[in-house]
DNA sequence: CCGTTAGATGAAGAAAGCTTCAGGTTAGGA
DNA sequence: TCCTAACCTGAAGCTTTCTTCATCTAACGG
C-alpha cells in the first residue's frame, strides 16, 4: 500500500526476494552492454532480457516498458555522476575559486572517461524526450552544487553566481562531450584537460573583483 | 550513367523537371517540421510525405530509406552552419586572436540561435550511428577553418593550434547546447554570450606569449 | 512437509512502420 | 498532336518489436 496510484511508469512491482533483485541489476547492466553493442536503435526488450540471462516476461515485471527501461538506466548513471560531483563540491568548500574550478573541471573529466563507453551508450539515450527532461533534472542539481560550492569562495564574485555556475557547467561540459565522442590516447586526453583547466581559471579569475 | 555504382545510401534518383526539385526540398522542409512536432523516435515516413504534401511513394523516389531522409537534412542544415563560419574566418583573418575567439563564439551562438528549434531538432538525429560520423565530420571541418584562421593571427601562439582550435570549439559548444536546450529569455541569452565572450577571450590571452 | 506467494518463462497476439510496385498522371520534345 | 520519360500515388505486404498471460518453478513460513 505505500504507493497507492503506481505510476504508469518506473517499477511495475518492487523486489523483495534476494533472486528478484539480481534480476533488476542484471537487466539494468544488460541494457547498458546491448546499449553499447548494438546502439539505441536497434536495442530490444528480447535482446537485454536474453543478455541479462533472463526471459523477456522477467524483464516487463520490472519495467513496464522499454522507455522506462532506458530511463532507469539513465538515472542510475546519472546519480552516480551527481554523488561524485557532490563529493567534489564538498571537498572544496572555501577554497580559493580557481583552484575550485580546476577541481570541479577535472572531477568531471575523470568521471565521465572512467568508463567513456557507458557514459557514451547512455547519452544516446537522453535524445529521447523523457531522456532529455531527466537529463535536464541532473543539470539543474548539479548547477545547484556549484552554486553553493561557489558561495563558500574566499573571494568577492561580482558575477551572478548562478549564470556562473551555468557557464563553468556548460564549458565543461563542452569538452568533456568532445573527448567522449572522439576517442583519443591518453597523451591527448591530458592535454585536452590542462587547456581545460586553462579555460575555468581564467574565467573564475575574471570574475573575481569587485 | 553518372555513377555506375549508386550507392545503396543518399539519392536513388536525382530530379531533372521543376516538380520534383520541389517535391524534394517540401519533403527535406516536412523533415525538420516533423521532427520538431514529433520528436526523432516517432517520426514517419509517412508523417513526413503528408506534411510535405506527396505520397510516400514519391518520398522513397528520392530517399532510399527513412535514415538517408534524415541524413540528408542534417547534412543540409550542417552546410549552412559551416558556410556561416568560414565567412567569419574569412572576415577575421589577420585580427588579433582575442577579437578572434570573440568573434567566433558570437557567430557560433548566433547562427544556432537563429532557428534554435530546428538546430534542437536536427541535433537529436546526430545520436544515431551515422548521424554522428555526419556531425563529427562537420566537427573536423569546422577545426580546419578554425586552425588557418588562428595561423593568421598576429601574436605568437605557444599552444598547439589544433588543440586551440579544438579546445575553443568544444567550449564554444557546450554553452551553445545549453542555450539550445533551456529555452532562456533574450536577456538570459545576452548574459551568457557575454560570459562565453569572457570564457574564451581568456583562453586565448593565455596561449600568447613565448 | 505443505500451502502460499514471489518469481520466471516464452510462445503468440497485436500494433506499427518501412518499403514496394503496378498503374495512373504530367511535362517536354519531335 | 503524340510519344516517351519523368513523376506521382497509396494500398498492401513484410518485418520487426513490444507486450501479455497462462503456466511452471522456487522460496519461505508455519
Amino acid at each position: 500500500m505505500a504507493q497507492l496510484t503506481a505510476s504508469r511508469s518506473e517499477p511495475r512491482k518492487s523486489p523483495v526476494q534476494a533472486r528478484s533483485t539480481a534480476s533488476v541489476d542484471a537487466i539494468l547492466k544488460a541494457t547498458v552492454q546491448v546499449l553499447l553493442k548494438v546502439g539505441k536503435e536497434k536495442l530490444t526488450t528480447t535482446l537485454v532480457a536474453a543478455r541479462a540471462g533472463v526471459s523477456v516476461g522477467t524483464l516487463y515485471q520490472y519495467f513496464p516498458n522499454k522507455s522506462a527501461l532506458l530511463r532507469a538506466a539513465m538515472r542510475l548513471h546519472l546519480q552516480e555522476i551527481l554523488a561524485e560531483v557532490d563529493k567534489v563540491c564538498v571537498a572544496q568548500q572555501g577554497q580559493p575559486v580557481e583552484q575550485m574550478a580546476e577541481a570541479l573541471a577535472v572531477a568531471f573529466l575523470v568521471v565521465k572517461m572512467r568508463d567513456p563507453k557507458k557514459s557514451r551508450a547512455l547519452y544516446a539515450v537522453s535524445s529521447d524526450v523523457e531522456g532529455a527532461k531527466i537529463a535536464a533534472g541532473a543539470m539543474t542539481r548539479v548547477n545547484h552544487a556549484i552554486v553553493g560550492l561557489l558561495q563558500s569562495a574566499p573571494e568577492v564574485l561580482k558575477t551572478d553566481l548562478q549564470l556562473m555556475a551555468t557557464v563553468l557547467q556548460s564549458t565543461i561540459s563542452g569538452v568533456k562531450r568532445h573527448l567522449l565522442e572522439s576517442d583519443m590516447t591518453e597523451a591527448q586526453f591530458e592535454a585536452m584537460q590542462r587547456e581545460l583547466v586553462l579555460v575555468v581559471r581564467g574565467y573564475v579569475r575574471a570574475c573575481v573583483g569587485k
